[in-house]
DNA sequence: TATTGTTATACTCTATAACTATA
DNA sequence: TATAGTTATAGAGTATAACAATA
């Protein structure tokens, strides 16, 4: 399956070179009318999807980063008034991260901006063409998180 | 087109968290028996692409990033024999930066192990979901780099 | 004077280690 | 003693500004 794969890896690489640097981060941000780093917009996006409030450990967990990382942002947000810190009623050592309403709005209008961006660049394709895109590209993530995930275990199983 | 376009997105984001962590770069490296950041493997990537020298200025470009940046990577690249700077014969300003052969073998290496996990993911996958994939992925990325690109310009045209 | 690239510097993102508090 | 989270620190990644040399 050569040529085509390549073709494949090339095109999700330049994918994600465009959409990961600071430059477009920056156009979400203006567009979004929010002031807020990377890290902050993952982790409101997060729990906008979560649905409800979510503890520090699996906030990281979801996002793929160390939970030293997560404190620092959530702490921020909390004094901006976009998070609120609740104990964990089912354990004193936690906290659930709940997004306030001001939070939620802008997470909502982030992820509104991207949409939008993949909306204009879709507008041309068939109904087809957007359902097969929608299909394939969740098993695709499904796959490659799953294969990556199998060989991190295997290379270093848990004790 | 709304919950069908949050599923692509969601399933896009997905894959670049993953993708994009440290530990999966660790991974590459490993597979690939390189010891190289990730700007390198980028550089030396992109440099194979081409299949040609090229300026700093068109490495910067190509991977969306100033041109220090690509100055301080090339520069110890150079160091460690990967790559060799060799003046543009066009412009006495410029450099060529080219590719040796242990570079070559290098960036090899490592995109053959991205393209192990991408063809390792798909090796279930009918052949005509491979090619409607790989035809899809491309437009995708055509289509949304174009239009981020125009919104770019429209935003802060050229004086 | 404009452009190619480099040097110097600083900011953002993320990880590791050491610590506190609860279980 | 193990676990959830925090504080402190350090390292990777990237940008901006000031500069050099050539066009």
């Amino acid at each position: 399956m050569g040529a085509e794969l390549d073709r494949t890896v090339a095109a999700f690489r330049r994918l994600v070179t465009t959409l990961n640097r600071g430059k477009t981060h920056e156009r979400l941000t203006e567009a979004a009318g929010v002031r807020l780093d990377r890290p902050d917009v993952q982790i409101i996006a997060y729990l906008l999807d979560a649905g409800e409030p979510r503890r520090v450990g699996m906030i990281a967990e979801a996002l793929q980063v160390e939970s030293p990382h997560v404190t620092r942002h959530v702490t921020r947000l909390e004094e901006r008034g976009l998070v609120n810190r609740v104990r964990d009623p089912d354990d004193g050592r936690a906290w659930r991260i709940a997004l306030t309403p001001e939070g939620a709005e802008a997470a909502v209008r982030c992820r509104q901006v991207t949409s939008d961006w993949f909306e204009t660049a879709l507008a041309e394709w068939s109904q087809e063409d957007r359902e097969q895109l929608s299909r394939l590209m969740e098993r695709l993530a499904g796959d490659v998180c799953t294969h990556l995930a199998d060989r991190y275990l295997g290379a270093r199983p848990k004790p």
